[in-house]
DNA sequence: CCATGACCGTACGGTACCGTATGGTTGACC
DNA sequence: GGTCAACCATACGGTACCGTACGGTCATGG
């Protein structure tokens, strides 16, 4: 038997957070009933083997996947936004760049899509909850007072979640290009406005 | 043997049609994937026997579900709006009823949540398209002009659809009782205010 | 240089489902 | 009251997956 190593590729051992990434990849393009052991482990060119190794079963793997999701997918945007000098520009910048990079980002559809998963649910609950206190932060800080600043921090988040799922539900209403661009600043002008 | 006829249940025989509600019972429950034909045969008091003879597989009963879904979810809600006096009562009252009573109606979020299956996502594109073009039209009606009316339309049913999702995925965010009228009021007067 | 523990491969049994085959059962109509 | 078609029950084989068992490999470090 003629013992090749590394024939094809880097024969690379694997650790658990290999298997998490895969299992988010998984999840944004075939939905949560995607993260399955071995499929999951034929992608990453190894055998279940590895994963119960890692991992004591299936729902380990979805909590890392989730717990990785959720410090990161938020975090990162809201550190970035701080960076913007006021809250108009912060507002501004976050609903529009949020609003149509949802459009293709499908690993959130993905998510929302499984709410009713318990593990999914609670990750979303959190994530959300962080989300709309920090608009709504943004929005107070804008001078609006502390009641009307949460109605236009769930109203903007409202209008991000909902574009985000017309755009995988039936993309063809949404307008794109130019018209795109105005029509977000016509929805920001109605969230700002006094 | 004794021969027990109607021992429990009336032992009805089945339609193609309860078949086709039993699907999209079975999918405000749990989704598409839950339109499987054992159980569903279980939960009718039959068997596999009765549901081949009326489909030809699974997937012609997920047609027929999603048909009668399309035709029925949006034309009763449409035909009932039109019954009120001018365009900006329908649009008060569209809007509020359907983001207020969207929070529980399981369907239409599971639908969303399985827009990547092809079946669905033609029924969903049919449906949105039909109704974004409705709330257009009640725009238009009340004075503006084409496109700021569809873009009223766009952003209207985007903060209906982002409100049935918050509602599911993260409902301790959203307002109850009379803020949430409060809310739904302060929307609607940024959408129509001119 | 070989023992040990980390890591992986493979075989197996179990479950939940799809779809087919085939033979009842029932009821309207002649 | 017999016939025929509509309708249903049951048994079967096939697939895709989960989780377990256990043996194999490979890189340290003693």
């Amino acid at each position: 038997m003629a013992q090749q190593r590394d024939k094809q590729q880097k024969k690379a051992r694997l650790s658990a957070l290999d298997w998490a990434d895969a299992a988010l990849a998984a999840i944004a393009e075939g939905g949560l009933a995607a993260v399955a052991v071995e499929p999951l482990a034929t992608r990453l060119g190894t055998t279940k083997g590895s994963f119960y190794w890692h991992f004591a079963n299936r729902e380990a793997l979805i909590e890392a996947a989730l717990a990785r999701w959720a410090d990161t997918a938020t975090e990162a945007a809201i550190t970035e936004i701080d960076s913007e000098p006021g809250p108009a520009a912060r507002i501004r910048r976050l609903f529009i760049e949020a609003t149509v990079s949802a459009i293709d980002d499908p690993l959130e559809v993905s998510l929302l899509a499984t709410a009713s998963h318990p593990q999914v649910a609670a990750a979303l609950r959190r994530v959300t909850e962080r989300r709309v206190d920090y608009v709504t932060r943004l929005f107070a800080d804008l001078g609006f007072p502390e009641q009307e600043a949460r109605r236009r921090g769930l109203l903007a988040y409202s209008v991000y979640l909902g574009h985000s799922q017309l755009g995988h539900a039936a993309p063809s209403v949404l307008p794109e290009g130019d018209e795109l661009r105005r029509y977000l600043e016509a929805a920001l002008d109605a969230l700002t406005r006094p």
